[in-house]
DNA sequence: TAGGAAACAAGAACAATTACCAATCATTTC
DNA sequence: GAAATGATTGGTAATTGTTCTTGTTTCCTA
């Protein structure tokens, strides 16, 4: 968006960031058209799949490739780690310090021109293991 | 496969799992179909996803779901890094030692019940480096 | 305020995966 | 060894998540 002067400022565009930005969590797409719609009643899912397409390649955004069959949305760009919850599939931040040397590592033992790495922890929340919990009593 | 006895060692299990044993590449669901497929021309692609999920889910092998639109099948199921090719998709395996305390870290500062972790490096595979830099000359 | 580019909503198309089902095959029971 | 039982298969349909297309609207610029 700041990269391509010509690319407009929508109400659709504003809005879409703005809820993003609301949460914690890290919406999918679909998730985010639920949460816009609210707001915009008449806006389209391909809107929605569009513009964070489009906010994600210009950097405003991150857009995550992590486990499930799902892409994840974010609207902190700088670098961090996640956790997801085996169970209900959410996705957390985790305040790990970021590793940034183990890129270099990386391109040593490799013969990749090396860009970047993430870190995906998998585990079971605490809603999903008290849950867990009450359906063993009953 | 050993969780239950009643499950049955067929002709498509036995080859679907040499097969992905042969390779060190982390091929998709269908590429493995295409390998199978030439020792077993009549397979139906739904008999190698079943077999790989169960596979999968029983332990032998692994699933990935690294980056990229397809789930990935390994069958080094020691745990271990990989490195993916943001141009042309592929997966090798990364030979960075395992951090297995980081485990313990993360569980310290979530509430999450940590069960594991997975890091996966993105970068330019030296095909595709030395593909790119070809088109530049032309 | 007319013309043209950018963005829109709606829905079709698409790719990856999963579900279903009748036919087949192996195993157990008689 | 034949019948019953249950797992597994191939083929195909359905589903899911995402992208593309089409015709329309909105906003800038002249």
């Amino acid at each position: 968006m700041q990269l391509t002067p010509q690319m407009r400022l929508t109400t659709q565009r504003q809005i879409i960031l703005e809820e993003l930005g609301k949460v914690t969590s890290h919406p999918t797409a679909n998730e985010v058209y639920d949460m816009v719609r609210k707001r915009l009643p008449r806006i389209g899912l391909g809107t929605v799949y569009r513009n964070l397409e489009l906010m994600a390649d210009s950097g405003i955004i991150l857009k995550l490739e992590v486990g499930g069959t799902q892409k994840r949305f974010d609207a902190t760009v700088d670098p961090h780690y996640h956790i997801r919850c085996l169970s209900c599939g959410k996705v957390d931040d985790i305040a790990i310090p970021v590793m940034s040397d183990i890129n270099k590592t990386a391109a040593d033992l490799s013969n990749y021109q090396v860009l970047g790495h993430h870190i995906e922890f998998a585990g079971i929340c605490s809603e999903c293991n008290k849950a867990e919990k009450e359906e063993l009593i009953n």
